[in-house]
DNA sequence: CCTTAAATGCGAATCGTTTGCATTTTTGTC
DNA sequence: GACAAAAATGCAAACGATTCGCATTTAAGG
C-alpha cells in the first residue's frame, strides 16, 4: 500500500495521521497471514521503529472501529490476530505443528448462512471459520 | 447422562472417578450450550458442591485430553467454552447482543475440507466454525 | 503560530488462566 | 478394613495478554 493511500485512507475515515499508523498499516498490509500485536511491535521494532504496546492495541482499537482491520479469533493460544479487510473475504487454515497459515481462495459459506437464517431466524452478520490440520512439511512427522 | 455410564466412562478412560468430576460432566452433558469455567463453578455451587476454580480448570484439561469434552473459541471476550464431544458435530450461532447460543442442525464443511486438503495439501484434523447476529429478540433494536 | 482534540508513553491494574505445594481422596493390594 | 502410591484438590501466588488513567506530545485547522 502507497503512502498516497494510506494518507487518502486515514483522511477518509477521519482518524489522525501518524507515522506510528502508518507503518502498521504497511506491516499488516505486507502480510500474508493475521499478526498480534506483539508481532506488530516486533516489526516496528526491527524497523527502528519505536513505539509502545499500549499504542499498538489502541491502533488495532481504532482501525476495527473504522473496519480498516478485523480481529480473528485466537486459535488455540488465547492472542488475538489481525488482518487488513481487503475486498475479498478470506479464511485461513493452520498448522498445527508449525502454525503455518496459508490463505484459503474461497468462501463457501453464503448459501449456508442464509438457510441458517431461515432456521434460527437470526440477523445474520459475520462468520469466523478456522480449519487445522499438519501442513506438507509436519504431516511425516506428527509425532 | 447416567451415574453407571459416568462411572463406566472414566474407568474406561482411566481416571479417578470424584464427585466433583462427576458433577461437572452431568452439567455439560445437560447443557445445550458451551459452558466457560465460571458458568460451570458457578452452577456447581448452586447445586451446594463447593469446588475450587483451578479444580474445574484441571478437570477440563484432563477431559480435553481423554477426548470427552473440547474446547471452543472464545467468541469475543477471551473465556473459553467447553462442550461435551457428542457423537454429533455441531456448530452454534450467537447473538452478538443478548449472547444467546443457538445449536445448527447440521454441519455443511465435510466436501469443503476435501478440497482445501487437495488445494493446500494439509492433512486436516478439525474445524472450527462460529458464526454472528442478531436473535430474533435483539434484531428489532440492533441500536 | 496557536488552540484543541486526538494520540502516545508509561506504569499500574485487570482478569481469565496456570502453577507450586501441602493436604486429601481414590484405587488396588494385602 | 488397613495401607501405600498415585492422582486429585484447595489455596494462594504467579502469569500474561490486554486495558486503563493520566501526564505529555503531536496532528489538524484556523
Amino acid at each position: 500500500m502507497k503512502d498516497k493511500d494510506i494518507n487518502q485512507m486515514f483522511l477518509s475515515i477521519g482518524i489522525k495521521n501518524t507515522k506510528h499508523r502508518r507503518d502498521i498499516i504497511k506491516i499488516l498490509d505486507a502480510s500474508n497471514k493475521p499478526l498480534s500485536v506483539e508481532e506488530i511491535y516486533l516489526l516496528l521494532k526491527e524497523n527502528n521503529s519505536s513505539i509502545n504496546l499500549s499504542t499498538v492495541y489502541r491502533t488495532m482499537e481504532k482501525l476495527i472501529e473504522k473496519n480498516i482491520i478485523i480481529q480473528n479469533n485466537p486459535f488455540n493460544d488465547n492472542i488475538y490476530r489481525y488482518q487488513m479487510c481487503k475486498d475479498k473475504h478470506r479464511h485461513h487454515i493452520v498448522c498445527i505443528k508449525c502454525s503455518k497459515i496459508v490463505e484459503i481462495e474461497e468462501c463457501p459459506f453464503k448459501d449456508f448462512e442464509d438457510k441458517i437464517k431461515k432456521e434460527t431466524g437470526f440477523d445474520i452478520e459475520n462468520h469466523k471459520f478456522e480449519i487445522y490440520g499438519y501442513c506438507n512439511n509436519c504431516k511425516k512427522n506428527k509425532e
